[in-house]
DNA sequence: ACTTCTACGGTGCAGCATAG
DNA sequence: CTATGCTGCACCGTAGAAGT
């Protein structure tokens, strides 16, 4: 196998590769959407060519993807099917590509096994580059509404949390259901601002399935209980989702998923919607994006914002002055 | 003997059903 | 009525079973 990412210094050819010859096929039984059996064959370098193809784009559209939203993003494009067998095996496809050099291992992240230390500089100097990099003003002061963007899954962090950035307001990823520890940190910070008479709004974006549409109800429910207020038409808080709805599934027709019939909360949700359900995965990242930042935009005074933004760029040239010290 | 698949481990929580 | 069991949510790796 030719080897075009980046490698490490004399590592040979992983001992525990799967496949020691390059099979020809790849060859899964899987259950389909309607619960019956399935066989998806694949040629494994054809395969491997469709992944190294959206890999480029990603990295050129400078997305770093999980295993996870990689596979969504086969699906999407009908190159194979959306099944828990199909998914474990292009994972494991993955990591043997990033053993052999055939994809970047940049390209792909774990964003649940992070690993941090404190920050450290060459010399002081430094310091207040990156001071000047980090320094903001409150930007939020002077506006109407309070809002923080969350979604239910860990995977998009990557994509949803620079936007959070740009328009300096809190992100945070659930994963699944939240914990009473997030909501009420969540609640503490929307409690001062609804003293300070501003208007509180979690944008959020889920799975459209059965217990993704459910932890929207559980989060207004749980903050409110914090705020005190009432869970229905109040004038302080709700929840905004934003995404997976159905509208959206119309307009970029995400491939559906089987809703799980052992989840009991499952019964309305297959009265209403039927027996699929959507995985917010599936839709790109430059519309999950779009989707986050137009939801902000609909809150946020731009003008008053960009006032700020100017007065933070005439601290740091003062700041600057500071940055006159000895070079190394 | 080799490959492929299944099940589980870790991490921390929600919530429904049922046993006591 | 409460405690417990089982499932749900994301994510990835791996041991060992099952299949060829």
């Amino acid at each position: 196998m030719e080897i075009e990412a980046n490698f490490f210094k004399g590592h040979e050819m992983r001992k525990t590769y799967r496949s020691k010859k390059f099979r020809e096929n790849i060859c899964i039984k899987y259950t389909d959407l309607d619960g019956g059996p399935a066989v998806f064959e694949i040629n494994q370098q054809l395969l491997t060519d469709i992944i190294k193809s959206k890999v480029k784009r990603f990295t050129l559209e400078g997305y770093t993807l999980t295993g996870r939203q990689l596979f969504y993003q086969l699906v999407k494009d009908n190159a194979v099917p959306n099944a828990e067998k199909v998914y474990k095996r292009i994972l494991s496809l993955l990591v043997d590509l990033r053993y052999n050099g055939v994809i970047d291992w940049d390209a792909i992240e774990d964003r649940a096994r992070e690993s941090s230390r404190p920050s450290q500089w060459k010399h002081i100097s430094g310091l207040i580059d990156s001071a000047l990099y980090a320094y903001r003003l409150p930007r939020w002061k002077d506006q109407d509404y309070y809002l923080e963007l969350y979604c239910e899954k860990q995977a998009l962090e990557g994509i949803l949390r620079p936007v959070a950035d740009k328009y300096h307001i809190y992100y945070g990823s659930n994963k699944g259901y939240s914990s009473a520890s997030a909501m009420y940190r969540i609640a503490k910070r929307m409690d001062d601002k609804i003293y300070a008479n501003k208007i509180c709004k979690l944008i959020y974006l889920g799975d459209h399935d059965p217990s993704g549409l459910d932890m929207v109800r559980d989060i207004q429910e749980r903050i409110c209980e914090f705020l005190g207020l009432e869970v229905e038409n109040n004038e302080f808080f709700n929840v905004i989702p934003v995404a997976l709805n159905k509208e959206q599934i119309e307009i970029y027709s995400p491939p559906p998923n089987p809703a799980r019939f052992e989840d009991p909360r499952a019964k309305w949700y297959i009265k209403e919607f039927g027996n699929v359900s959507w995985e917010l995965d599936a839709l790109e990242p430059s519309v999950l994006v779009d989707v986050a930042e137009g939801a902000i935009l609909e809150y946020l005074d731009m003008d008053k914002y960009n006032g700020w933004i100017k007065r933070e760029k005439k601290d740091a040239i003062k700041l600057r002055e500071f940055n006159k010290g000895p070079e190394e």
